[in-house]
DNA sequence: AAACTAATTATAACAATTATAAACTAATAA
DNA sequence: TTATTAGTTTATAATTGTTATAATTAGTTT
């Protein structure tokens, strides 16, 4: 299934008139595979045995160009380095303040608060972005053996 | 009552032993009085005229020891500089991606997310986030405009 | 193949933030 | 009072994540 994923999301790139380049395969295949929500600098190290000369400027900038085409999404946390992750269906994440893991989980969008914002605040709405943090079961269990 | 919200974080700061320099005085009544958010460069360049030789690394410094003792809170906005918002009561920001402009607005606190997240993920819940991205009036007016 | 466009690489630049060390301040103790 | 001590500020250097630049390479179109 994840190859469906992978595919759709080439599509969406043919269709937009993006090349396809062995690096953008392999930096959505790698978002795809490893279910995680990786740095920039992740992505490169992962890669780096694939593609020995590979620059971390092309992560960026590919990452840029499938946040463009929505294919990914940029998670901004903290005061640390983003995190891409690839959009599949709608969701939000938990983020252990411990060891930092992220945890996807679903839960009916917040069209309500959009809503009760717009109308207070006169804006249009684009989208919102909500986060939880806590401790995640590993953590909490650390916590209280010490 | 601006005054009486000064005096209370002072008073947090006294009971926990932090010590109140001129420095932390002017940062905490700037953060409070501006009823803005700023970015740590705004409230050194805020505070320039009174502190002539001020650091840079002073207000980062002491917007860390505000964090830690919960008085303000830091909020990462995108690729930019973060902004810090002086904690009053509950309130969730909706940001204008033309201008930037962050504009408070109250909503009853999204408990049963917390609570929903909290059962599928096994997660110990301390916070969440959630912030609403659109444009502002002004800013579509603009956009009709031109 | 020639010409053109896009992508990658290597590297430099940048901006926000943090770390370091020296100088200074303020509170307390002798 | 002076000495002591811990905490704070300053100035500056270092770090880190990210973006910009220019040259090279790869891919596409005619």
């Amino acid at each position: 299934m994840s190859e469906m994923q992978l595919k759709s999301a080439l599509d969406t790139l043919k269709t937009t008139g993006v090349r396809i380049t062995p690096q953008r395969h392999a930096i959505l295949e790698y978002l795809i595979e490893s279910m995680s929500h990786p740095t920039a600098d992740e992505i490169y190290k992962a890669l780096e045995g694939k593609f020995p000369n590979m620059s971390v400027a092309t992560v960026y900038n590919n990452l840029r160009v499938f946040r463009e085409s929505e294919l990914v999404k940029e998670l901004t946390y903290g005061d640390s380095a983003s995190r891409f992750d690839f959009v599949t269906n709608k969701h939000y994440h938990i983020i252990c303040e411990g060891c930092g893991k992220i945890v996807d989980f679903h839960y009916p969008g917040l069209d309500e608060v959009e809503h009760f914002a717009a109308h207070v605040t006169g804006f249009k709405i684009n989208s919102h972005r909500m986060e939880i943090y806590g401790t995640c079961p590993t953590c909490s269990e650390q916590a209280t053996k010490s």
